[in-house]
DNA sequence: GCCAACGTTGGC
DNA sequence: GCCAACGTTGGC
């Protein structure tokens, strides 16, 4: 099993959007980058993602989401009502992929990004590099379980509810 | 709203 | 293949 961290703008699709639907699998489309796409592609059945609200009032990790769908051709890469639509894709050469996800768990609070700098672990990781615009992103055992501790040790409850 | 950083496009 | 211009991301 493997952990990554997905980020998204929670106007669009929050981890609430996931907590208030949490046995139904959600695609998650859009992705238009050729690095997140491939880190995409390595995704796998059971993989655990933390989720990241960016673009708002209180960025961090916000929950956890695991791979239910590994990657597929994104249908809205061939909708041209779509957002996401790309005219150079077709479905006999699709450039995009999708995942489904499922909720798995909220934190109680935000992991704001100003926490994630204090924690060691993370100290190379590309989420935390001035100037990263990467929206798909891996995390090693030993980062993941850093994130998870740090939530753990300020909560009586685990982090979770 | 500002601006730094980055990825992509397209002319050459 | 180079690189300037442009559009987008994302924190502040």
């Amino acid at each position: 099993m493997a952990y990554w961290l997905m980020k998204t703008e929670p106007d669009e699709c929050s981890i609430d959007d996931f907590a208030n639907a949490p046995n139904k699998a959600l695609r998650w489309d859009g992705v238009r980058n050729y690095q997140a796409r491939n880190f995409m592609r390595a995704m796998a059945t059971g993989d655990q993602v933390f989720l990241y609200h960016s673009s708002c009032a209180e960025i961090g990790i916000v929950g956890i989401v695991e791979v239910v769908k590994a990657t597929y051709p994104d249908p809205a890469q061939y909708d041209p009502e779509s957002a996401y639509f790309d005219p150079k894709s077709s479905p006999e050469k699709p450039r995009w992929d999708a995942v489904d996800v499922r909720f798995v768990s909220k934190f109680n609070r935000v992991l704001g990004l100003a926490e994630l700098r204090t924690i060691s672990a993370l100290a190379e990781q590309p989420l935390l590099r001035k100037g990263n615009r990467l929206s798909v992103i891996p995390f090693s055992t030993t980062e993941w379980r850093a994130v998870v501790a740090t939530l753990s040790s300020s909560d009586s409850d685990n982090g979770r509810k």
